[in-house]
DNA sequence: CCAAATTAGTTGCAAATGATACTAATTTCC
DNA sequence: GGAAATTAGTATCATTTGCAACTAATTTGG
């Protein structure tokens, strides 16, 4: 049982609106649209320059790769993120002991207040955008993401094993 | 009840790995850059091209703004997808009769047997994302998307209406 | 212990994207 | 009937992004 296409199981017509990853694209294109425009008119931060100083909220002062690592972000993104945050003095940059070649990045008490400014806020988007949503369901969503999630890296992983 | 916060429903911490928009544009991100990939390499498409061609996969002549709406795509993107595909003479364009101002648009033989080729293996893909998903829960995920979707336009609607 | 390979992070350049302004045709409505 | 406002689609320019090449430090393995 291969789940292929055949005579007795055709391939249903494609249909773009029913489309699995174009209805993904566009509900993350939506959402995400959103919020990035608040935050870049109230805090001047770009979504990725956001989700650095989310995973640097925490207090840990961790390595770029750490953070890449964190955001599902690429490094020449992170890079540029740090920089423009550094440049305004958000984020500070100390290099590892460890490692010479690594820096060790941490929220300067202006990035920590923005982000203390900011977190409660993005929770509130959150919950605004779930509105409707009973628990159930919220537990439902977020356990389906995970799964696609997590089947999407198993593809890649095959080099797309796909088609 | 405004579900706003308060000593007594103190808004959860943030972590990012947790927060619904970035989930959702990592899923996104993945499902779509695995297939887009694929369209690249093998047809040269861009993911808007592919957008273009699989609304007009129907064979009915529409007008770009049209196009737009159906691919929730913006005007100057499909221009530009547009103005691509007619390079390669996948689309053709012809001034609408009522309006003057407007094109139709359709698939020259060329690009519907593009179409032909793609839309089988596009629906593969979704498959293979989709692998290991129950019937109820590809509907449940269905449902789920369509109420963020719908949500996040009331949002966008009311400028955001967001705190 | 040292040459080769790997890893952390940055930079430079080409291509993609987005916002705005523009042209041409059409509708509105006085 | 025609001036003003609207709409379809395109062009322009600045910004963002993505890729590949690069520097510097570290690890590997002979």
């Amino acid at each position: 049982m291969t789940g292929r296409a055949d005579r007795a199981n055709p391939v249903p017509a494609l249909v773009l609106s029913e489309y699995l990853p174009y209805r993904l694209s566009v509900v993350s294109n939506k959402a995400s649209g959103l919020i990035a425009r608040a935050y870049q008119a109230r805090f001047g931060l770009s979504i990725w320059e956001w989700r650095v100083i989310a995973v640097l909220g925490g207090g840990e002062a961790i390595t770029a790769q750490a953070i890449c690592e964190a955001t599902a972000m690429d490094k020449v993104t992170v890079s540029r993120a740090l920089r423009a945050l550094a440049e305004r003095a958000l984020v500070r940059r100390r290099t590892s002991p460890s490692d010479k070649r690594a820096a060790l990045v941490s929220l300067t008490p202006e990035g920590q207040s923005i982000f203390d400014e900011i977190a409660p806020l993005a929770m509130e988007w959150e919950r605004s955008l779930l509105e409707g949503f009973s628990a159930e369901e919220k537990r439902q969503l977020g356990g389906l993401l995970d799964r696609l999630w997590q089947r999407a890296d198993e593809l890649a992983r095959n080099d797309g094993g796909l088609p």
